[in-house]
DNA sequence: AGCGCATTACGTACGCTGTACGTAACTAGG
DNA sequence: CCTAGTTACGTACAGCGTACGTAATGCGCT
């Protein structure tokens, strides 16, 4: 009556973690496709069309198949995003650390920026993120490489890394949904930033907020997105390196 | 042909600004409802259900009207995303600073945090924050003067905010999402633990990942997240302080 | 005073989603 | 060889955001 009987059903009434999951159990037909395969597909209409073009169906057909058929690999959706997640994450290329911690999480952290350039929906899914893929493993482990010549407990060093993760995510994601939401215009985005500036002047004109006001004062010249990442960065490690 | 001559319709074809559009034009029957109550029942149903339960139907129901009847209040769903933050940050207490930006920006941060608690479907709704909604002016004004004492450009001063705020969002996020997972597992959380504590403890065992394995013998105890969060913003502020 | 029209209200309908379920074809283990 | 467990997949359902059409409403202008 419970799981025990229904090895591979669709959904279990008991946890289960995707990765652990057998591709193949010996019984029945021999499967059409590997979860490599499924994950590629979705990976090539994420990057294509965007994360909300990854439906259950429109990734049956990238694969030639039928919806439900999606189904006998992947439990729920959610598991497929993370299947999605794990894919990109064979892109990270490691290295031997040398020795220096700062350079070597500055590195890692760059690298994942051009990541989630090369695939602008990634950000997106690190929220959810609670499974160790292996794609995870790796590159964690490699962070703690990193972090070898880094004195303190690996409590300490597991803390660094979700706060590197943590800023990686949040500011590349943000830059990168500017940029998605001015594609996505169906005006120009003169006129979006002509409107946008029009309230916030009048606001900022209202006498409410004055320290805004002196704000738009300031000479501010044009925003280099990867100079202010790269500010954010060094002063997170500083807030971890003692020699500072 | 153009929006010209269709002032209210429900979807402009030019930039529009929610928070400078008016309540009410003047011709036509006495709307039902304000903003504000859209807003609010929004925001109840979100706490008592979650943010999925948040629908066009659900809302116009709680709001006692036909479900088509919310889009002249709102044009897009996304808008009433908006409304809602916008509403909850009406919650924020602000105080007269007293010279000591630390203090007050960690007050700033756990006071966010606590908000997020009390409407854990907050973060989620951070990540595509654009606009500057009433109260959005009102807390950045806030923070600028609790950076009265910080010797900086307003530039940096910004920076020094958004990385708060990036930070505040993505831990306390990450607590709730952690929290509510367990709440909704249709098993029990030991079973979860259990099972996915044996995946890792399988992979690491593999000895391909010495430094997990090492990390996993360390004396670990249980996790304070308030302690946690607590360290992540003073290293975050360290990174700021030019004192340090 | 009363006409005209912009606005509100809302029922209906469409295309889309994730996925439960049933059935037929297939293949390895006993 | 038989049979149990698996794969494949068509059908179906509930729910979503929202476009569109129609009826009722009441302010502003003449």
């Amino acid at each position: 009556m419970a799981g025990l009987a229904t090895p591979m059903a669709g959904h279990a009434d008991v946890p289960e973690v995707i990765w652990a999951r057998p591709e193949r159990t010996g019984r029945g037909p021999r499967p059409a496709f590997t979860r490599a395969d499924i994950a590629d597909a979705a990976v090539r209409i994420a990057d294509a069309q965007g994360l909300g073009a990854v439906t259950m169906r429109h990734v049956a057909a990238e694969l030639g198949c039928g919806t439900m058929s999606l189904y006998n690999y992947v439990p729920r959706k959610e598991d497929l995003y993370e299947l999605m997640v794990d894919a990109v994450g064979a892109e990270h290329e490691l290295w031997e650390p040398a020795g220096d911690w700062r350079a070597d999480m500055l590195r890692v952290a760059r690298q994942t920026r051009a990541l989630m350039y090369r695939h602008p929906w990634v950000p997106a899914l690190m929220s959810p993120v609670y499974g160790f893929s292996p794609h995870a493993l790796r590159y964690l482990e490699h962070c703690l490489a990193c972090l070898d010549s880094f004195d303190g407990t690996y409590g300490t060093k597991f803390e660094l890394i979700a706060m590197v993760n943590g800023v990686v995510t949040t500011y590349v994601g943000n830059e990168l949904a500017t940029a998605e939401r001015v594609r996505a215009l169906p005006w120009s985005e003169e006129q979006e930033n002509a409107v946008r500036g029009a309230y916030l002047g009048s606001q900022v004109a209202s006498g409410a907020y004055p320290r805004m006001a002196a704000a738009f004062m300031e000479d501010a010249g044009p925003i280099d997105l990867e100079a202010v990442f790269r500010r954010a960065l060094d002063r997170v490690l500083d807030g971890f390196d003692p020699s500072r």
